[in-house]
DNA sequence: AGAATAATCTGTACATCGTTCAGATTTGGA
DNA sequence: TCCAAATCTGAACGATGTACAGATTATTCT
């Protein structure tokens, strides 16, 4: 789980790579307690430097917090792509595979690593809204979601009334039914629910009007 | 957007309702400043009173924010009634619009109250997995989804195959959007798409397996 | 190589925080 | 009226985020 391995025995008065290993630190410390226990104070103990020298590569605490949250998306987006390759092929159902395990691997992460999900999606990590768009067309995460989608309607099967709320529809159900079962508004067996509902309505839609 | 209005000027020793007076306050800072930003100490001296007199009340801190929390889902629901309550009637057009007002209203609820609506979801309200399906069950916002989902099947508006899947599927796409929008993950025009993508895929779906 | 300069880290200090606890104040019932 | 319970204050403690002056190490220039 660690971002880097950055420890450096630390004989030296120099650290070496003090920036990494107080994100490496503090990711782990969040991992385990949240991010409402942590203190700048402990994460710089468990490097072995001051709290000061923090200060050198952060301007407070909430920027570390932040540098450690806009990492951490790149981690999911691994764990969604390992979980996708379970399912390699073309054909329909190796697609339909591969949007579930796309799912089921978001819901997955925010399940066993809830204190690194709410940090991520938490107002420590919030955009401004130009950077928004932005943002969001160049995260991988968004990209894995919009080929998948565009695979389904390949194989046709999606309804092309449909398709252009896909990405929208899909992240916005995942994530909300991964944060409501993370809190405790939804039992565990609904996130597997929803992806039924999804996949359903997504593929047997037929437009009417 | 007070709870309850329990100012009592204060010139005597006791304060008179002290329990909802901290509640009153909590909710005000939290909403202008985020839960992260408050003090008790901040809390107490706004409403005239020594920080430890709120331990009389709350074992500790945690415990007040938690109550600020729970109080704010009648507050929503609410919202949701009023919302509805603009478009009366039996027929296929108002039971479709007050659907859609279910869902903006807790939309507009979020993107209007971010600090309270994250409070509400956030880890300090963070139930039990044996509470989660009780709770739900007893909440009014539920049952107002389960009303309007019912109504939509009466008037022939929602496809039976899907039936089962509404309630979560609705609250999870509903609840996903708008917290990615707050943080800045999707931009504020989302929503009525998850909203319009929500509705096609309920009502025009055709159960073929 | 040696000296000047920049980069990095320490130590101390301060205001604020959550929380505890002994005791002051007020209330309500016998 | 007097006593007990309820309610609140005040002082105190350790921990926290952060600023700042100065110590230490690395780098660059001659």
């Amino acid at each position: 789980m660690s971002i880097l391995k950055a420890e450096k025995s630390r004989t030296n008065y120099h650290h070496g790579n003090l920036e990494m290993a107080l994100i490496a630190a503090a990711t782990e410390m969040i991992r385990e307690s949240g991010v409402e226990h942590i203190s700048l104070r402990a994460v710089a103990a468990q490097v072995g430097v001051s709290p000061s020298a923090a200060y050198h590569y952060f301007p407070d605490k909430d920027a570390l917090i932040s540098g450690v949250g806009l990492a951490l998306f790149d981690l999911l987006a691994d764990r969604q792509e390992v979980a996708m390759a379970a399912f390699p092929g073309n054909g329909e159902k190796a697609v339909r595979a591969r949007f579930r395990a796309l799912g089921r691997a978001y819901f997955e992460w925010g399940n066993t690593e809830s204190n690194l999900f709410r940090l991520m999606f938490g107002v420590f990590c919030a955009l401004d809204q130009e950077q928004t768009v932005a943002a969001r067309d160049e995260s991988r995460a968004w990209k894995l979601l919009q080929g998948s989608l565009d695979q389904l309607a390949n194989v046709g099967a999606i309804n092309s009334a449909v398709r252009p709320y896909g990405e929208i529809l899909a992240w916005s159900a995942v994530h909300g039914a991964t944060s409501l079962i993370i809190e405790g508004h939804l039992p565990e067996a609904a996130f597997e629910s929803v992806l039924d509902a999804l996949e359903i309505s997504l593929r047997m839609v037929k437009s009417n009007e």
